[in-house]
DNA sequence: AATGTTCGTGCATTATCGTGCAATTTCATG
DNA sequence: CATGAAATTGCACGATAATGCACGAACATT
């Protein structure tokens, strides 16, 4: 294995689980500990993450949390969300993904809004337990930690059991030419299963996202028929998007 | 587990919680009292945090963070799910039940526990996404709003699938011969199931429940093998359950 | 004042670290 | 193809960090 590789891995690691363990690498890689720890110390000589004994933690401190108690999410995302709100119809039945667009989205429901909410993110069902109107379906299956949704056999079932108005999807990335991608395998094949099980799909992205490619491809960009993203994304970005027919929605 | 994670979730139990206490820490983070001391001696070295005898303050006078998440519950809650927490042994597979008494359980686990928790609460749920060992199951159907719980025939379906070693369930009223119930009927048949699918039930309830009926009944007072409940409950409550053959534990 | 808990210190043990060094591989250059 | 420089890796060894235990002191509670 090349050397640049082991530490592309020992970042992505570090990335996925929040730290890494020397000893655990050195096994992982099948190399020696000196290895593993000569690769740390450069690592952390660039300055990519935090050297501690026993291993390593990111160089930014916290980006691991999303535990519910989400980090106080930018007004950029509150218009999102509030935005998103707006889109749903009495009565209708509507897909919720997991997320922190998602969750302004959920808490920005008028509260006398009577209509179903299909979610597979505890998060997002636990909010919305103390909204009055709105009946909430729950979607089971394993969790996935990452980004805190259920998934696997059980949930791709359960879903594939609903058909809804809308779906508000939120990815790690939009491109005109490579879709919609996200990081995890699983979860690009839920995503996949509620795009189907929707009559329209909605996304929600913050600017940062337009214009990225994660690892796994979700479906093309058409899938998408409406795009809401924060009012900072430049024409350059939303464009091409905007060329595929989508409608896209700044939201300021 | 890294030194500085330790720490790090030393503070961010500090700020949740506004005060932190050795001996529960040493349980949660699987390390002596003696390696708690000294973090906190460090950390209080640092200016992060006050030392006081038993445990630690926040620094700056407590700006507790109350977003979103339950106000603390009562003290013996917590010791009822410390003393609970204890019963999970390592790759046991349990059911968790929905309520406040069962949060204080998952919140009481040990950091380095490796099991599988199974429930259909997603506030329990989201609460396990930031534990690092456990496996979390996801159990889906119908939010009831009242409890904050998934039930259903699709719940039931689910339940019906999994079997468990231990199933940590919470009721309105426990009564020697009226036995265990409840304040919904749908909530008592998905209680039904979990307890058939268990190979063992314990009970979580606090002293005032004791004794109680509610309106719909789950199954005889003898489905359960232990009863965990607070310290305030008299011997009047409790003995004619222990005369069931109930193991009953009062923890404090 | 009595008792049990918590604390701090010293010490032993173990895991981890950094450095120097030698063996091996990679690679550019003659 | 040959060759020497640079890079990479594993090992040895002394240094450092982290942890748990023991014991007397400090503290809280009654």
């Amino acid at each position: 294995m090349l050397t640049k590789q082991r530490k592309q891995h020992i970042l992505n690691t570090l990335q996925q689980q929040g730290n890494v363990v020397a000893k655990t690498l050195s096994q992982e890689l099948g190399v020696s500990e000196d290895t593993i720890r000569r690769d740390l110390r450069e690592l952390a000589k660039a300055g990519v993450l935090q050297r501690v004994h026993g291993g390593a933690l990111p160089a930014s401190p916290a980006v691991v949390d999303l535990t519910g108690r989400q980090q106080l999410s930018s007004d950029e995302k509150a218009l999102l969300g509030r935005a998103a709100a707006r889109l749903i119809e009495p009565d209708q039945v509507v897909f919720v993904d997991g997320g922190t667009s998602t969750l302004q989205l959920v808490r920005a429901l008028p509260v006398d809004l009577r209509a179903t909410i299909v979610t597979h993110s505890p998060v997002i069902a636990a909010e919305l337990i103390s909204h009055p109107a709105i009946q909430v379906v729950l979607i089971g299956g394993q969790l996935f930690k990452h980004s805190g949704v259920a998934v696997g056999a059980a949930a791709l079932a359960a879903i594939r059991s609903i058909r809804a108005d809308t779906y508000f999807l939120g990815v790690t990335g939009i491109h005109a030419d490579y879709g919609l991608s996200t990081g995890d395998l699983e979860e690009a094949q839920i995503k996949r299963a509620l795009i189907e099980q929707a009559a329209e799909t909605v996304l929600m992205v913050t600017a940062d996202k337009v214009g990225k490619v994660s690892p796994y491809v979700i479906a093309s960009a058409t899938a998408v028929s409406q795009l809401l993203v924060t009012h900072s994304t430049t024409p350059a970005q939303y464009q091409p998007l905007a060329d595929l027919g989508i409608a896209v929605s700044l939201c300021e």
